[in-house]
RNA sequence: CGGGGCGUGGCGCAGCCUGGUAGCGCACACGCUUGGGGUGCGUGUGGUCGCCGGUUCAAAUCCGGCCGCCCCGACCA
């Protein structure tokens, strides 16, 4: 009896982290091995908070004045080659298209691991003058990094994205872009998907192949590893000197455009499974949640099914109207019980639960996904009920966040010492952000990642601190920087 | 590419040592039952046992070869 309780549990993530986030995203029903190694397929439970990612996410960016477009999906190989650090940062992981129409191509197609390149060739063609700057882009798309080792939307080959592309007459003018988008990407996270993070810049290891400066932001996971969420990358001039991207200034002198990148992917899901979800499942926040509340009908002897289901439905309608993501689920012939579970697998913020016992006390019973036991029970009385609806989604909203925020900030130290920084990171069980002094030395960082396993996350940006000498060689740091182990 | 492991219904496995009608749990379909935390019972669908070859009257099982997958390492803006 126990056995057969425990074959419908999933393993529990303080057992195996990473067997528990496979379990859920399957038994959650958000992706499915395809048949392509280190591809994935999006299942409608998992592309609908995708969808749901894209369009705040879309508002905001077109808010900032950038627009929608599409660029192909193959780039010619030789574009790839024009700007010498992003060939150098790419050319392993590309796949390369040669032949089409049962001919060999004359020369091979990439198939797009970003869209740096063609993108810039065009902007090439369109930038004449100053008056056609700022010139601000973004895509929605699907790339393509033929990754040696692949992990459900943390790292797949193929995967799903948001790439922004802008130019800009000044230096200036794209580093505050730079920092804007960063700031767009932190807000949305922590607001929207209610993901604590930390950000800042990042360390020239860690840059993105082509840029000048590389920000990002990072979580971390319900094992104690960094996940880099987004990255927003200042391009310098590097891709309009390899693109001949110039434009005519004021004094009719011919100029270098100054560009910036920022992106953020499907990996988003991943991080979303691994910061909220818990032993029962899926835990989604209710502002990305595809259905933020579910009506379970209660009812035992047949003449209890039409009063029951009456109310339920009386109940969702209400809800629709006030804007709620509501579905009721009538199903016959599984119990409440097992319905209770698989909404709960599937991280639905809120049950509704209406039997016969709540109808004669004019309520509804309302259990919370972001609390466990007794404390998540409440019943609320039927005439109120959507204001007090409305009102829990705010606040499980709030209380996922805190919740993981609590969470990243017992698991962030201040070591003082090489050795407390190595003990901490130390094992499966080691983890969390070290915020330490760093002399900025590349010898210095390769030594932590190379002794610990942790690489630089993020270096946190107009610190105000004071002098300390760098944790691995004394030398006097004017900065301090996260360090994590990282997916 | 190096080290380790595994290929048997959709999933998880047993059977292999000692050759003889392919089995269990879950899932799925139907019926009754049950229903406020994964209800129980019954009936049923579904597998050329990764592939090729060999030994044998007979191979999931023994032998040889090949293929694929997973884990660890190397690698990864």
């Amino acid at each position: 009896m126990a056995d057969k309780a425990d074959e419908k549990k999933i393993t529990p993530r303080s057992q195996d982290f990473a067997a528990w986030y496979n379990e859920v995203v399957l038994r959650a029903e958000l992706a499915d091995y395809s048949p392509v190694r280190g591809c994935i397929v999006f299942r409608p439970q998992g592309f609908a908070i995708w969808e749901n990612i894209q369009a705040e996410l879309d508002r905001r960016i077109k808010r900032t004045g950038a627009q929608n477009a599409y660029f192909p999906l193959f780039i010619p190989e030789s574009f790839i080659r024009k700007e010498a650090t992003h060939v150098e940062g790419f050319s392993p992981e590309l796949a390369v298209v040669t032949h089409g129409g049962g001919k060999q191509l004359e020369e091979p197609l990439v198939v797009r691991p970003t869209s740096e390149t063609i993108i810039n060739y065009m902007f090439a063609q369109w930038i004449k003058s100053y008056r056609d700057l700022p010139l601000m882009v973004n895509q929605w798309c699907n790339v393509v990094r033929w990754e040696m080792r692949t992990r459900v939307f943390l790292r797949t080959t193929e995967f799903l994205w948001q790439e922004g592309h802008t130019a800009h007459a000044t230096r200036e003018e794209a580093e505050q872009e730079t920092l804007a988008i960063l700031e767009l990407y932190r807000d949305f996270c922590e607001s929207y998907l209610a993901i604590p993070l930390v950000w800042g810049r990042k360390s020239a290891a860690e840059r993105f192949a082509g840029a000048v400066e590389t920000y990002s932001i990072e979580g971390l996971m319900g094992d104690g590893r960094a996940l880099q969420c987004g990255t927003s990358h200042f391009l310098g001039q590097n891709f309009a000197r390899a693109f001949e991207i110039r434009y005519l200034d004021q004094n009719n002198q011919l100029q270098y455009v100054w560009q910036t990148s920022w992106g953020v992917s499907t990996r988003l899901l991943g991080a979303l499974v691994m910061v909220h979800g818990d032993d029962q499942g899926l835990r989604l926040p209710p502002t990305v949640a595809p259905t933020q509340a579910v009506i379970v009908p209660i009812w035992r002897k047949a003449e209890e099914r039409k009063p029951v289901v009456d109310a339920c439905r009386e109940v969702y309608q209400n809800l629709c109207q006030v804007g709620v993501r509501v579905r009721v689920d009538e199903r016959e012939g599984v119990t409440p019980g097992f319905k209770f579970n698989e909404w709960e697998m599937r991280g639905v913020p809120l049950r509704i639960e209406i039997g016969p016992r709540d109808i004669a006390a004019k309520v509804a019973t309302l259990v919370r996904r972001d609390q466990t036991g007794p404390q998540g029970k409440l019943a609320s009385p039927l005439e109120r009920l959507a204001q007090s609806v409305t009102e829990l989604l705010e606040d499980i909203q709030q209380s996922l966040y805190r919740q993981a925020k609590a969470a990243m900030d017992q698991a962030t130290t201040e070591p003082q010492s090489f050795e407390e920084l190595r003990a901490q990171m130390e094992g499966e069980g080691g983890g969390g952000f070290a915020n330490v002094y760093w002399c900025g030395q590349p010898s210095c960082e390769e030594k932590i990642r190379e002794e610990t396993k942790a690489s630089c996350r993020a270096i946190p940006l107009n610190q105000d601190v004071p002098q300390g000498p760098c944790i691995v060689c004394g030398q006097p740091a004017q900065e301090r920087a996260f360090f994590a182990k990282a997916y």
